[in-house]
DNA sequence: CCGTGGATGTGAACGCCATCCACATTGATG
DNA sequence: CATCAATGTGGATGGCGTTCACATCCACGG
């Protein structure tokens, strides 16, 4: 491992350019969002020339998207720590309980984490790749270009799960999940750029609640 | 009124600037949203210096919040047109019939005017008029910073009408708005930026009643 | 053990951007 | 008619993303 010899020496390869790219940007992107993100201050923070970027990802847009890919590993890990249930609950409360928390975990995250949440979802935007290639599956030398990404992953499984817990009527299953996510990332909207935003945490919680419980009732 | 001689024989004096500014601005966004704005850009467009926008914009930003402005009342007038319900019904089934206008008008914006629909609420970003004053009611020289925007009066009004004909039970009314908007403006970005972007028009038209309803028979 | 080629980083440029400054021009007002 | 505030100019500064020719290095094959 040449990171120790990489920080006091500074070799001509920096040894793991990619990830280093990924950390800062991830930094900048927390306080400042996705426009907060600076291809040159980047590599200014990684000791490096804003050429050598262009090593590792095509534009600043595929930086913004791996960057986005991390944030949304650890946006799931979020919902799942809010998504524990209490163990005495039976079958069907449980389920419940998982959904709500997948709503509810969500906007924490958004809440604690503002400039993440913004960048989380960047990768989706017209300025990518998609438009790029044109193609429909794998957009470019990233893997995944259209993956699901974990957080609405997440979601389907909790829907799932209540369908199989008797919770959620099997007709009205298909297609929830686009309307939970539309009112759950819909309120981290706006709480954090709407009308809402700057609101006292307890109106916002009380908001966050109604809005998940109200779509779970809506949606059976 | 010095237009026509304005554009012939370019005097000193643009006669209109700001119109003008939002006007190009305007364009802009349209297709490129608001990343797509360039000060520089409108002013190239208006016939003019950059720092002549200066005069009568204190900056980028207050620029865009003006151009956010005036899409919303676009919105606003697209929806009022998709709310218009049939005489015939009954007090009860007008106010919900323009409860769910209000939400599937919001929706056909975005996918009509996917450009605008970003714009529209840009003013509320981190980087506007809130954080340079730090004041709470009006931010800088534009007279309202944080005026309720239109489509969201729409949908208030619309709320209360439903309080008013008895389709809403009062004590569910408050905070209603919030749940509403975030279904609805969530389920914009869902089929603009979200894993439904690209989706064909009936699916998304199919989710979008979904949502709309589903929201409904939540809140109530 | 050497040398060579592909991967990685450098340096310098290009054109775009937002923003600021001193100065020029204008039209209205007293 | 003089003057002054409003409006537009020209030029400069510093930042950005991106590109290209060139430099350096590591690993692999002879």
């Amino acid at each position: 491992m040449p990171t120790q010899a990489a920080r006091t020496s500074r070799p001509y390869h920096h040894g793991d350019l990619r990830v280093a790219l990924v950390e800062a940007a991830l930094e900048m992107a927390r306080t400042g969002g996705p426009s907060g993100v600076s291809l040159r201050e980047a590599t200014r923070r990684a000791g490096v020339t804003p050429s050598a970027a262009y090593r590792h990802f095509r534009s600043r847009s595929h930086l913004l998207q791996a960057v986005a890919r991390e944030i949304q590993e650890r946006m799931a890990a979020r919902m799942r720590q809010r998504m524990r249930a209490p163990r005495e609950a039976d079958a069907r409360d449980r389920a419940r309980q998982r959904l709500r928390g997948v709503g509810l975990g969500y906007i924490a995250f958004a809440l604690e984490e503002p400039g993440w949440f913004e960048t989380a979802f960047f990768g989706y935007l017209r300025e990518g790749s998609p438009a790029a290639d044109g193609g429909v599956v794998a957009a470019d030398g990233t893997p995944d270009g259209d993956a699901v990404p974990p957080p609405f992953a997440l979601l389907v499984e909790a829907l799932d799960a209540c369908v199989e817990a008797g919770v959620l009527d099997a007709a009205r299953r298909p297609g929830a999940e686009f309307v939970c996510w539309s009112t759950v990332h819909g309120c981290a909207e706006l709480v954090l750029h709407g009308p809402l935003r700057g609101a006292a945490r307890s109106v916002v919680d009380q908001v966050a609640e109604r809005a998940v419980d109200d779509i779970i009732t809506g949606i059976r």
